[in-house]
DNA sequence: AGCACGCCGACT
DNA sequence: GTCGGCGTGCTC
């Protein structure tokens, strides 16, 4: 018997493998097997379906089968293929996206010192192999990954194998395991419970010490020891300790004596251990209907649309949602944007659902994914998954409900790499798979959702009032030309920005301060040439960073010290302009040296913590005003905040692209919802130099449909979705002008089937990065058109052009529905 | 994506 | 000759 296996590589289809008859009676779809590809490397692989057609070339046998039962549900399986063909890539990149990289180990090729040989006198060595050897006398064994990294050579397996042959090193291909179970020391008590004699002893034993005494009282209350009727708790050495504020060394006694043993216990991470659940809150009337209203909606309709605005209380009406569907026995998945994965949200609805809800996002560890997945596989139990875009992927038994929170959310799009997915699509499919209904909610839906809200094929469901019934905040915009011109603004902060954060201030409110863009200044040039710092690499001018001094490439990483004298002149004539969120901080500060301003932007947030100790020092208070790029518009919600200043719309506004009113609209509403939550007015104030644009004015109003119906008309007058899907296709190159040539062939191709559906090539926004040319050809069909003979086309037209030239050498891929 | 293989120019 | 760089093709 054959089985076809998905390997994690960018290559369509998938491997046939021979089944060892011993294994027949074993393996699944969807079970995890060891494969050998290729001449040395091992994969982990899926099993994708087994047959009896003997294929026309020699096959490998499976090595082995890595689980007891299937590590992924055939319905996941359905789901990844789905991908690949909508998002146009292969299932080993859907494969590669989905399953966390604990559950697919890899080999990798370790080399050796050979100890025995030494370096031999007469023996030549190249310049490379020497330097390989050298590395190696340090380390003894290494990666042959990290020699590359290393020592910056190309080619190095060439070099390692002729080492090999004057046998100096030799190799070993090993599979790493990259998962590690967590491991937990539990304290016991080394006797029966109910034996009160030998307790009675141990008490003795402990008599003369104070410390040891308090260390067994302790145990026998956490472990509810003496209660009557209660379980014995188990207590761990870490709770332990910290309960009864022992040594370990005095616990090490105590174990010694014979009172206590420990033993190791693994244990899942995702556990919360105990908490406590209470009920919901009760509906307000307006909620409940709207509640009401989504339900019976969800009779005619899989998706719905909550449209409701800021602080009309969504998140209740999800609660109640998720609690009937709990009841019902079935999974929910709550997808939000990473970056509203803040305590705020968790807490809330760890209090309902205590460890029925399991968290699931980038920031986890691998192994605390594998944990959660693992969980997932063994039960069938109704659960809550919260959790950012890949949270698609687990393996839910009975998927129910989705709830697709801020669904407008462009991050719900996965750009790069491969798969290509927005999350808010594919559950909807996914949840098509499990019969389970969704729910999307937004303040502001994205155009193509309210679109199909209107015209039926979603169910449309509006709450107007806010809550608490806290007026919308009132929007001014600044015109700041006109502030330029009468001397008034000092920097960027115009008069009226600078007196409504004076008088927050004063009467002790919080601010928040938006700025697309992070760093110190954006600009970089030399007042005498002309000239400016760009990256090595990609095709951006370099960013100045204050604090680390340092210019910085916001694509690819790359860095360089800003130089006193101009490298083109020679002259001392360096200059930086602009305002990233770095420099405004400053200068906020420097305007208001009282006032405790904080920063938070990439730069600030950079590890696990720092993004949730910002929120949280602002929930208390202890900052006034937070300065910040995107991250600030989102999931801060608090009391304090009576004023939001948007430092310059102009860059939101002036976006080359079709989606650029919808990105800037959603994005200063967002802003402006930020600003007097709970029964107080707020302020926004928005920096402009276009004070006529449409877009501010409907902002202002807070004119939702105002701004929908006239977008619409746009899209419908240039062919844009929802009238139209958008796929993107990319061509790289590390040769500039081979891609140039590629693209223009390719859209030519492209043109002579689509005629005017195709637009370009033309190069991107950023036309190079990490070394990589880039151009790109937009493709527009209509909607009702069959996507699938549009794929096809594409496949096609790809494998007549694939050995042209120019396009050999490229790199081609799509982006299906971009954002 | 790796990885091997084979071609080609540079250099002893 | 040998070394190192790089393009090409294949992997069940």
């Amino acid at each position: 018997m054959i089985a076809e296996i998905i390997l994690p590589l960018p290559i369509y289809g998938t491997f046939s493998y021979l089944i060892p008859p011993e294994m027949e009676t074993e393996i699944q779809i969807g079970s995890r097997v060891m494969v050998q590809f290729g001449r040395k490397k091992y994969y982990t692989g899926i099993v994708e379906r087994i047959h009896r057609e003997t294929p026309p070339y020699e096959v490998k046998p499976l090595m082995a089968i890595l689980d007891g039962s299937p590590a992924v549900r055939y319905p996941q399986l359905r789901f990844w293929n789905w991908i690949s063909e909508y998002y146009l890539c292969t299932v080993g990149d859907v494969y590669k996206a989905a399953i966390p990289s604990g559950l697919k180990p890899e080999s990798e090729t370790f080399v050796t010192l050979n100890e025995d040989y030494g370096t031999p006198e007469g023996e030549k060595l190249t310049e490379r192999e020497a330097m390989v050897m050298m590395l190696l006398e340090e380390k003894k064994k290494l990666r042959l990954s990290d020699i590359d990294r290393e020592l910056k050579l190309k080619n190095t397996p060439a070099v390692i194998n002729r080492l090999l042959v004057k046998r100096l090193v030799s190799i070993d291909e090993k599979i790493v395991e990259k998962y590690r179970a967590k491991k937990e020391t539990v304290i016991e008590l080394t006797i029966e419970r109910g034996d009160q004699d030998a307790l009675h002893e141990f008490f003795e034993k402990t008599r003369r010490s104070v410390q040891q005494e308090k260390a067994l009282i302790c145990y026998l209350d956490m472990s509810h020891w003496v209660q009557p009727g209660a379980e014995v708790k188990e207590v761990t050495r870490k709770e332990l300790l910290e309960a009864s504020r022992i040594s370990p060394g005095l616990l090490r006694s105590m174990i010694d004596k014979g009172i206590f043993r420990q033993k190791g216990k693994q244990i899942n991470r995702y556990n919360p251990t105990g908490v406590k659940t209470c009920d919901i809150s009760p509906l307000s009337p307006v909620q409940s209907e709207a509640l009401k209203a989504i339900e019976s909606k969800f009779r005619d309709s899989q998706t719905v649309l909550l449209h409701g605005v800021t602080g009309s209380g969504k998140t209740e009406i999800y609660m109640h949602l998720i609690s009937e569907m709990l009841k019902a026995g079935r999974q929910i998945l709550y997808l939000v944007p990473e970056i509203s994965l803040t305590t705020q949200l968790t807490d809330r609805l760890r209090r309902m659902l205590g460890d029925r809800l399991l968290v699931y996002h980038s920031k986890f560890s691998d192994s605390e994914r594998v944990d959660i997945w693992k969980k997932m596989l063994n039960t069938n139990e109704p659960l809550v998954i919260l959790g950012a875009r890949s949270s698609v992927f687990l393996p839910f038994s009975s998927l129910g409900l989705v709830i697709v929170d801020e669904e407008h959310e462009s991050s719900f799009k996965q750009f790069d790499p491969a798969p290509r997915y927005n999350a808010r699509d594919a559950s909807i499919m996914l949840a098509g798979m499990h019969g389970a209904k969704v729910l999307l909610g937004s303040a502001t839906p994205s155009i193509e959702t309210y679109y199909k809200a209107l015209t039926g094929k979603y169910g449309l469901v509006s709450l107007n009032e806010r809550y608490s019934g806290t007026e919308l905040p009132e929007v001014e915009i600044v015109d700041m030309k006109e502030q330029r011109k009468k001397k008034l603004n000092s920097g960027v902060l115009s008069a009226p920005l600078k007196s409504a954060l004076r008088k927050t201030l004063g009467e002790g409110h919080q601010s928040i301060l938006f700025q697309n863009r992070r760093g110190f200044a954006p600009v970089v040039v030399c007042r005498e040439c002309g000239w400016t710092p760009k990256c090595e690499n990609c095709d951006v001018s370099l960013v100045y960073h204050k604090s680390s001094n340092l210019l910085k490439c916001h694509y690819c990483g790359f860095t360089r010290t800003l130089p006193t004298l101009c490298p083109a002149c020679g002259q001392n004539s360096v200059e930086t302009f602009g305002y990233g969120t770095e420099r405004i901080a400053e200068e906020v500060h420097h305007q208001f040296p009282d006032a405790r301003v904080s920063r938070m932007d990439l730069d600030t947030t950079r590890n696990k913590e720092s993004h949730q100790e910002l929120i949280e020092e602002f929930a208390r208070h202890e900052t006034d005003i937070l300065v910040g790029t995107q991250m600030v518009s989102k999931g801060l919600d608090f009391e304090d905040v009576r004023m939001a200043g948007v430092i310059n719309a102009d860059t939101l506004l002036n976006f080359p692209d079709f989606r650029s009113n919808e990105r800037a609209f959603n994005m200063l509403e967002q802003v402006a919802g930020r600003a007097g939550r709970r029964n107080h007015k707020g302020t926004v104030l928005i920096q402009t130099t276009d004070p006529e644009n449409q877009v501010l004015d409907f902002v202002t109003k807070h004119d939702y449909r105002g701004f929908y119906d006239l977008e619409i008309k746009e899209r419908e007058k240039y062919s844009y979705p929802p009238f139209t899907k958008v796929i993107n296709i990319y061509l790289r190159n590390k040769d500039a002008s081979a891609v140039d040539r590629a693209a223009v062939v390719y859209a030519t191709r492209l043109r002579s089937i689509f005629g005017n559906r195709v637009l370009g090539p033309e190069k991107p926004f950023v036309s190079r990065i990490a070394l990589w040319y880039i151009q790109s050809i937009m493709l527009k069909v209509e909607a009702g058109a069959s996507m699938k003979k549009v794929k096809d086309i594409l496949r096609q037209l790809y494998e007549s052009c694939a050995q042209l030239p120019d396009i050999k050498t490229s790199n081609i891929y799509y982006d299906v529905d971009p954002s």
